[in-house]
DNA sequence: AACAAAGATGAAACAATATAACATTACAAC
DNA sequence: GTTGTAATGTTATATTGTTTCATCTTTGTT
């Protein structure tokens, strides 16, 4: 089993961030409205990759009839506005704490523990760029899968809980 | 709609492949049995992503009682026996066209088109290897989301079919 | 203010994707 | 021929995600 990680989260760093999340949808038009507000600070807290259905759960907390649409329409909407991103090889969602706009995204997903990472070093999206450039793609959102460093040393005593 | 992509392949590319697939299993102690040669089989005629559903359908023309479960182990073999890769980003598989065995796998997807190919460019691989190498993870597979080149034109038209 | 249009949410049903659990068969090793 | 292991069969169920249509809210316009 992953070993449990229990960051702790600092208040301010989420009422930061959802400071800013407020400014970035002003400027780009787009309403933070209060279930969009709720969903991104349940994300925030959660600081790992968060399911969907684990959200609506949550969600039941405060309002007991939210549908799973509900909970989906609401991330995409994050997602869309550049708040969270959605990791395919987990069927999950991240609240995205990058407020400077990228050209693309790229996450780090550990298979054995899924603890997931956005890459935010320049150079290594820039020679990303460069080695994509010849093949005339064009990049949008990169997932790679492997093993964090803390999980290359004992990856191979219990391979089961790859992803 | 993405344009649909009729790529003919030629018969003898099929049963290449498919001796290439019992040596490289041969060699490693692995057995491409008959179901698994057939699945094989399939994903290389179907020359695109597959969705495992799809090849249910498609296995139940010989074998009609075939489950879920059936198709996903089969799938699962082809994979870990470096024969197959599956696409997150699309949940569907495609049959590996690289007979060389390579450190990792990265996977171009587009967003529009679905179209998906496997970059072998040694350049890339390397600085993706470099660039991470100061992260300390360790990569397995990369799927690059985005456009193609073949439709980095046209996106905007008809921005609905994005994954 | 009255209205229309667009955007956001509610609600129910359902579709698509994937796994669990346990039984059975095939085949090699002893 | 018994035993052990890998492969397959079978049923049921879990998880993940979408469609569709109704309703409500906000915003801009006359």
């Amino acid at each position: 089993m992953p070993p449990k990680k229990i960051a702790r989260i600092p208040e301010h760093f989420i009422t930061e961030r959802l400071a800013c999340a407020a400014r970035q949808c002003e400027e780009r038009g787009a309403q933070l409205t209060e279930l969009r507000r709720e969903v991104l600070e349940l994300l925030l807290r959660h600081g790992s990759p968060a399911k969907a259905y684990d959200l609506l759960e949550a969600m039941r907390a405060e309002h007991p009839r939210v549908a799973p649409t509900t909970v989906y329409r609401t991330l995409d909407f994050l997602v869309e506005a550049g708040l969270a991103h959605r990791i395919d090889a987990l069927n999950a969602f991240v609240a995205c704490n990058d407020a400077t706009h990228r050209h693309h995204t790229v996450l780090t997903i550990c298979a054995r523990c899924h603890r997931t990472e956005e890459i935010r070093d320049e150079k290594i999206h820039r020679s990303l760029r460069h080695g994509l450039q010849a093949t005339g793609f064009l990049a949008d959102s990169i997932e790679i899968k492997g093993l964090c460093p803390a999980c290359t040393g004992i990856s191979n005593e219990d391979a089961q809980s790859a992803i």
